[in-house]
DNA sequence: ATTATACTCCAAAACGTTTTGGAAGTCAAG
DNA sequence: CTTGACTTCCAAAACGTTTTGGAGTATAAT
């Protein structure tokens, strides 16, 4: 068939570059076995010094480069970590997420870890899949969770398959799983008290998606601070938001309609209090002395919001890069099976978040 | 070995779910061969109809799911992209990046691919090494090149290699390749003419690190307009950031330091717009009136800021979708060798920004 | 000269798929 | 009874590694 290698000739000359050097190249340029070239490569001393240093020499010189699928396959691990990141809408703006990625990206490649990432909506079949397809489809080594849920249902499929993970954020599923999380009741209650000493009696708050854990405690916590108080168990008026700017704008709107108009306004979030200041400030109130609002997170535009963002500060990064840790520890436990007991891995961490005051809080308007 | 044997069940136990069925599972269980149950899943139509159905019952039965690892192996493809996200110092808190991540990701999905990241500081030997193990570990099948610089590496490489990419932003290498850009020398004139006509006559710019191209562009027509208008050629002041929001903050406060003081400040993106935002009202100044401001993206948040920015648009998601989309075309045209013809792809996008005028830019002080 | 001890090397199996190139069996037409 | 066409199945090779369990050769000790 003449025609057909002319063919490929020319297909494999237009792809130049791309005909890979493999091992077994390698092994019958130097007139050695495959094993041995592999071993020389690896290191192991069961190859003469002086072979070790042909390979390596020829290896460079071909531009050899290993085939990690192959390496994959053969290892039976992927050295990669996944991480499906919960997104509502199309969008994903949320800087919540920037920062974590950060934190795990930098992490993961430190332990030499590749990071599989995929945006699904959460609860949905596609996020469903993609973790089946994490799991079964073994694409990765270990799982990070973030955003979790009330029942959440990652957290059982994860722990019934027995697929190494760890969670930011706590579950009540009654399973014992490895997380951090941040103690959002008592973070918020710091803040609601910190509305409180100020002087303010009358409350807005922003809440969001049922279904999220920390939203729930955190609602939990600032109703605590307010019957502590002595105000109606129910007292301030309580908006749902999606976590992301505009609703917190939105909601902030319907807050300040209401009589009598609410002199604090704390939200769920950072980006909806941000949201929250945005339509006060269109509605003529200075924010900070006509009204007090107060965020959750500390994301790195609070600080340099308009004005400054009263809230509690999470170390977002650095949680990232401790669930990775965590992460890896974790899978590469079994690794040590043989060998010292290593330093036993933290399984379960619970972070108190820390209070900022900022000029968006301040006493209400009325008081001395 | 009755000792070891023992050892390897309560091993093999205590990790229960974790052991796979694989087609040879099945095809045991089946009677059939590994051919035969894998043809049948894949849906060849030289399996008998019931033999399919039986296949397919067992599988599920069963709980088969294909190794992906193996597919990748014995296919030569990974059906994944990979994404190196450069992040200057340890943090990426740059709302740009999750809009871009977001367009990818979601975009990814849709194509079935999955997407590899990583974080690595732009120009460092492990970004270099980041990129090497992509193409030449076969780890995927094509890669996305954002935040280009001037004489972009990676770029070379991947030219050089063959191996598929598409970049947002261009180059000057001289080397054609596929891209979406948005026009920043002519985004950047608008936004300065827009200023210009409103009355202004002291600028102040805050740049970026030099080897970003859209920086260099968005400078170039900065001082465009200036020199057009018959303002001093490097008339306006210039001070660089790194992007973020607190170099931003300390740029502006250098440049109002100076005599006379610039009545119109433009930063080369929102972020930094933001930082020199604060700076003034720190100072006291209200910024749309005492001070505009102008920026560069359209983030999110720059419609929520006290007062909203005034900024140019670029739609961040629609291009991460769009680079995405057309990188599996450049992937899967191969694979339509012997089909029709499809329809060309694009290759070479340029996008004009659209300016937004908001709150923050304003006539300046002394004028009528 | 024989045995032990390193020291180097390698063939073959394995990881779990997909694909190639038939091999059997059935059935209808000649 | 042959032939050809069709249907249904399968053995084996391949993808590129790593690892197992020796084999072959020197060198040193007996």
């Amino acid at each position: 068939m003449r025609l057909s290698e002319t063919f490929w000739i020319l297909i494999s000359s237009s792809t130049a570059g791309s005909m890979r050097v493999t091992l077994k190249d390698l092994a019958k340029k130097l007139g050695l076995s495959v094993t041995t070239v592999s071993r020389a490569l690896a290191g192991y001393d069961d190859v003469a010094e002086n072979t070790r240093r042909r390979v390596r020499q020829t290896a460079q010189e071909m531009g050899y480069y290993p085939n990690i699928t192959a390496q994959q396959l053969r290892r039976q691990r992927t050295d990669t970590l996944a991480f499906v990141i919960p997104t509502h809408g199309p969008r994903l703006s949320d800087p919540f997420f920037s920062e974590l990625l950060a934190g795990i990206g930098n992490e993961a490649g430190r332990h030499r870890f590749d990071l599989l990432v995929s945006t699904q909506p959460p609860d949905s079949e596609a996020e469903r899949e993609a973790y089946r397809r994490i799991v079964h489809g073994r694409r990765a080594d270990g799982a990070l969770v973030v955003r979790t849920r009330q029942k959440d249902e990652r957290i059982r499929f994860l722990s019934e398959q027995g697929f190494p993970f760890v969670a930011f954020g706590r579950s009540d599923l009654g399973i014992e799983f490895p997380y951090v999380d941040e103690d959002s009741y008592t973070g918020m209650r710091l803040l609601a008290q910190h509305m409180v000493d100020l002087g303010h009696r009358h409350f807005g708050f922003i809440s969001a998606p049922a279904g999220l854990l920390f939203c729930r405690l955190r609602l939990d916590g600032y109703r605590s601070v307010l019957q502590a108080n002595g105000f109606p168990a129910n007292g301030g008026l309580v908006v749902s938001g999606d976590l992301a700017q505009r609703s917190g704008f939105r909601a902030a709107q319907e807050l300040l309609g209401r009589t009598p108009r609410p002199t604090a306004i704390i939200a769920c979030n950072d980006l909806m209090a941000l949201g929250a200041m945005s339509a006060a400030q269109k509605m003529g109130l200075t924010v900070g002395r006509d009204l007090s609002v107060g965020g959750f997170d500390d994301i790195p535009l609070a600080e340099h919001a308009h004005p400054p963002l009263t809230t509690m500060r999470q170390p977002i990064y650095e949680i990232g890069q401790r669930i990775t840790r965590m992460l890896v520890q974790l899978i590469q436990v079994p690794r040590g099976l043989s060998g010292e007991e290593e330093a036993p891995a933290e399984r379960q961490v619970l972070l108190t978040p820390q209070l900022i005051v900022r000029e968006s809080s301040g006493p209400p308007p009325g008081s001395a």
